[in-house]
DNA sequence: TATGAATGAGTGTTCATTCAT
DNA sequence: TATGAATGAACACTCATTCAT
């Protein structure tokens, strides 16, 4: 693949992402997407030879966008909770700051079917929960830092509350970043760690 | 309006409720619903002049289902956490029991549009919030019993939790209702409670 | 199926029928069957659900226009030989008389396929042989009229012929009817009776 | 035109060939015949500038291949009767080892229209029947072995005989290629020669 | 009340053809 | 020669809505 079909599909990923976040899925026809940008509908056919197809690029591009970001706060860090910590907080920059890529992807992951009528994506796959899952276990099993919770458990509740700003990012129902992001995170640090009370 | 009458648009929007659950928003077609409730398409959109009404109706009829069996757990009880408690346990209680409620409210909030193209449920009202805050408040303000927060995020942070379960219950992903009613408990008791470290 | 429905289900049959004979198959689009019969294309696809319906409903529709055609001309004959000569005739007067409906049958038949791209209608049915092969084993075993050759092979080279006609008509290829089906009648006569050379 | 080319053009309309065999003349599209071959689009465009003169070129070219493999049985024939015989024979040889070259051309006969939505190949050009009706005016007129029948409605009929076992051979209706040959042979050696009955 | 026929816009997809490289 | 990007029209099909009965 050259480098000019490279473009064109990545402008047309973008299209499509900026339709999603805006529209909602079921406004994002090949039509609506070709039309944000002014070239026609073929031309999305011909890069995408099925809807699924694009939308699955959408999903990981919007992924592979998001993946380098969090590493960048995680790096180095010398104790479970702070681990967390920074795990939470950098989600949440990331939302904050490129909110439509993270409303894309909950607009396909949560409306994307099979011919079956299944969702295409289902929580089956619990590789997302894998990097909070080991977290969880370094400060419970390790450390002695957390408290006793199913780590599984608790990285559904983080990522249900990291991903569910997404929209109300891209809607600015919320706007007030700092205190939402410090909130978030003292929230989940005094649900993990232990205490005495 | 007579009791034939509303006899016929609860079944109508029960019918609704059980294609948005099972095929979601895209799949949630007048035909569908029809066809699952065994009956002709004008019997919808005379007793719903438009789709959009019929999707109302289904939200308000499921936020009505839910709200007493909320009450029912939360009467009675003479401290914020306890509350707070009742409140998360009863709510996902419902979930457990009546997923399909909640993934059809899901699936319309996430997905009805305005002709605008913009969504017709957005986060502004916050209304949903009331009780919550209302714990929240009376946990910090008068018990002390609640560390300093604030009542909205934290709001909106259990709520998350609470929404997003829905889908995932209706679809089997997760089947552990005890377990996952206590953990999640434990976990708001944990981050809202005032703690000597 | 009320009156109403029938007529226009039939309507839309006959436009398929004239569009089928007149513009082929790869013409025949529902766009073009529904011009032809002044409707709009939703009235097509609201009678018939897909393309495949329609045009098995424009099978048996001819099919059944052919048949009572042909018992006309068969009825009462008391010899083999006389039985496959008015076979034959009804048959190819069909043809001449309605060559539309001839033609849309072979256009349907040899072009229809299914989604896994085998020819929806297949020669595995050999029902349509059934009366010839009666005729022949009538005249072979019962009168001993008809020389020995295989009933199946020569039901088929005789159902050949009559179909390959029906284009042929149809396009104006071939018009002088009574020598066309004479001379086809007897050169069945001819090579079906037992001779003495 | 230079080697090279002329291999590339026979390359792919055996391409084409192949498709319209196996998947029929609407699946015969340029990408189809392109990928059976595993080129790009364009280089069929290039060599055909467009579908009808590649479709014309299928069957000049499946046509070649039948000729001289008729030529081959019908050399050095002493009679008409025989010639006939050889003539049906080679014809229906030819099929059975090469189903797929009759078959691509009766798809494309039976369905390539100009613009104007006629069937390209029509019945008028009567040079096919040529040969069988030599055979048939020599029998009568010179040898006299033959009876009084229309040599061209013969000729047509012996054709459409020979034609329509094309697609039933292609699609395994047919199997028992030795006693259809003789079967076929012997009814038309009864339909024309003079008897005495 | 209820039906279902009809409409017209919109869906994803396929395709022959053109053209710059 | 060959490629593959791009176009625009056409395709079968779905749908919300209207309306006569």
């Amino acid at each position: 693949m050259n480098t000019k079909t490279q473009k064109r599909r990545l402008q047309i990923i973008e299209d499509a992402i900026q339709v999603l976040a805006e529209e909602g899925y079921a406004n994002a026809s090949i039509g609506n997407i070709a039309k944000k940008g002014g070239i026609s509908k073929g031309v999305v056919t011909y890069h995408f030879p099925n809807k699924m197809q694009l939308m699955k690029a959408v999903v990981e591009h919007s992924y592979g966008l998001a993946a380098p970001y969090m590493e960048k706060f995680m790096d180095g860090l010398d104790s479970a909770p702070a681990t967390l910590r920074a795990y939470i907080e950098s989600n949440l920059r990331f939302m904050f700051e490129h909110p439509k890529y993270v409303t894309a992807i909950i607009e396909v992951v949560s409306n994307l079917r099979t011919e079956s009528g299944e969702l295409y994506y289902k929580d089956e796959d619990e590789s997302i929960y894998e990097p909070l899952i080991d977290i969880f276990k370094w400060g419970q099993e390790i450390e002695g830092s957390f408290r006793e919770f199913s780590p599984l458990i608790m990285a559904r509740t983080v990522r249900s509350v990291i991903d569910s700003l997404g929209p109300k990012i891209a809607n600015h129902d919320i706007s007030d970043m700092e205190s939402t992001i410090s909130e978030i995170v003292d929230t989940f640090d005094y649900a993990t760690r232990k205490t005495i009370k």
